[in-house]
DNA sequence: GATTTCAGCGTACATATGTACGCACAACTG
DNA sequence: CAGTTGTGCGTACATATGTACGCTGAAATC
């Protein structure tokens, strides 16, 4: 039981648990739509039998599943890193959006499946997918609060400020991913246009009020 | 070839496809994403042999297109009434999204489709279903344009304003038929204050300047 | 009335899918 | 070192899928 060294059977079985999971983000990515994922192609593509998948997950949903959950930490984090890098500095607003942009494209299927599974009823997914936007919401909101107070202006309804911010960034990330190169400028600038014109309207709103 | 009496044949022939039609709205209203429905689950719900089914579409994808475009009709027929209906009247705003979700409700399985399709890299759905987003998008720039100049408030960017509304609309939309019949009318008062948002910050934008 | 057209059918096949069952053999436990 | 555990495998089966092919009978055309 040697916690250092243990190199093998828990280990062994994370590698393949990995593969697995790797598998079907892979073929996500070419644009597959999770549900068209098959128990038996991923099992291939993972290098295992069919049956040996059970080892792993109950269920394809079980795999799903785990993508969402691995998928929303790392976007939590990147946010994070992003806000405590351009701390206090010039336009967060750009920078989120940059970085957030590339973070979907390096995982553009997950990204995609999380956006798609949000729209089907069929409860367990969608409410990992939801979980995940909300929790990304929750977190811009207190940093709107945080923001304004900070910066002596008054905001109006911060959290529906930042579901809307939060609903048009990977909304338009998605969509980005099948934009022509030539249009992605344009594209990034629109979204931050849209972005800022949120914000002035929630401030816009308090001081109206 | 008497045009009036004409029966048989050709209003036939409609007919069934028309029984496909709504045969795939229904898989997909009871939740289902459209690409887990077959083609001979599709011919057994309406009625006819697997083998028919191509009388009607070459395939499934064929069908698909054509629910889409059928919704798009339908939509843009829906958004002009609203704004005649309203005419010089109240709140626009409100009476567009009572109605716009009234709408969704009515035709859920086609409109979670057409969104969730607008998600997916696949060229033929996407393109359909982006063109229907984008037609209701630039209808509603145009009035953005004439309503503020009627007015005579400046306002900013009416493109993507109409960009971000379209979006709201259609996401908030269709996360609501998922939700308990008491959280409804919240959610619709907040697809309201965040719509105000965007057009307070529009013209905030177009001051500014 | 004779001929053509064509929506719809049944049969048939190759292929894919989820999963039950039991074996093998390496890693772990004692 | 003997015994247990558990990942991974192969086989097997019931079921579902897309679609090729050729027939039928009624509507349409002449």
């Amino acid at each position: 039981m040697n916690a250092l060294l243990k190199v093998s059977r828990k280990q062994q079985k994370e590698e393949t648990r990995q593969r697995l999971m790797d598998a079907a983000a892979t073929a996500l990515a070419s644009g597959r739509s999770f549900d068209t994922l098959s128990l038996r192609e991923i099992a291939k593509l993972a290098g295992i039998a069919p049956t040996s998948f059970y080892r792993h997950f109950h269920d394809m949903e079980g795999l799903g599943l785990a993508l969402i959950e691995e998928q929303g930490e790392s976007l939590l984090d990147l946010v994070h890193r992003v806000r405590e890098q351009t701390n206090g500095g010039t336009s967060l607003i750009r920078a989120s959006v940059e970085t957030l942009f590339d973070h979907i494209g390096e995982h553009q299927g997950i990204s995609r499946m999380i956006q798609q599974e949000r729209l089907s009823p069929e409860s367990a997914f969608r409410d990992a997918a939801d979980k995940l936007l909300a929790t990304l919401s929750a977190d811009l909101t207190e940093f709107l609060v945080w923001d304004a107070k900070e910066r002596g202006v008054p905001f109006s309804h911060p959290d529906l400020a930042a579901a809307v911010t939060v609903a048009i960034l990977v909304a338009t990330g998605i969509a980005l991913l099948e934009s022509p190169a030539e249009e992605r400028d344009r594209q990034i600038e629109d979204t931050i246009t849209k972005l800022r014109m949120v914000m002035r309207g929630a401030e816009a709103m308090a001081k109206a009020k």
